[in-house]
DNA sequence: TTTTTAGTTAACCATCTACTTGACTAATAG
DNA sequence: CTATTAGTCAAGTAGATGGTTAACTAAAAA
């Protein structure tokens, strides 16, 4: 009964990661928290724009913030990129078990030369 | 100056995974190929809402299709996760390089108990 | 105190998304 | 042949998304 909080959580992470400015924004907080202003610099669009993407970050989990005085520092809350790449993981590993059965199945196949 | 075609790759990548119903695709899809009749048979959904969501796994390349008479059967790409998880992974070793020279720094810090 | 700076709010807009229903094509089963 | 089955196409719709500009608040600098 959580798996449809987990979806919804992984919905969100992943529609967050689904726009280059918002990846961007991740990339930078990687390496150290900082502040609005110095997060949009990069950019070409408005603040207003960027203030939407981090809050989308946030909002999601995947950034956190606090405000002291007038400047608002972000910084990663890497357990949201934990969650996605966990997905991704089991996926993979899905798909690697399917394919060992997969190459256990034909060498069987090869030296017992019959199926049921 | 490949960096931008690989961006747009990963928002088409992310895009597609921020959608359950296509998340539930991708995992049918790794236990091995089916049919859309049988994609489609869990989903409460229309027939054509199911196809459009596999459209959107195949032109991001995470699913590819071909059909046999009047059966379409899809099949996972696995190329395509293994570009979302890589990006995720770098993040994330990005972040653990940042904790290790914070660490580091820190221990230094303790042990000569000066700083510069 | 005045002015600048950092951030926030609100209203608006174009486009995209995730469906729907209905009409249709083409392969196969009876 | 005809009836069924598997899939496709098209048009329409409600709501989300990603951006804009303009007006505003509050902290800090001069």
């Amino acid at each position: 009964m959580v798996k449809h909080m987990v979806d919804h959580q992984l919905d969100r992470v992943f529609q967050a990661l689904a726009d280059a400015t918002r990846r961007e924004l991740v990339a930078r907080l990687v390496t150290g928290p900082a502040a609005v202003k110095e997060l949009a610099q990069p950019f070409a669009m408005s603040l207003p724009a960027v203030m939407q993407h981090l809050r989308v970050l946030e909002s999601c989990g995947l950034v956190a913030s606090e405000k002291a005085g007038r400047v608002r520092t972000y910084r990663l809350e890497p357990a949201g990129l934990r969650l996605a790449e966990q997905w991704l993981g089991e996926q993979r590993t899905g798909w690697e078990h399917r394919l060992d059965r997969l190459g256990g199945f034909l060498a069987a196949d090869r030296q017992e030369g019959t199926t049921s």
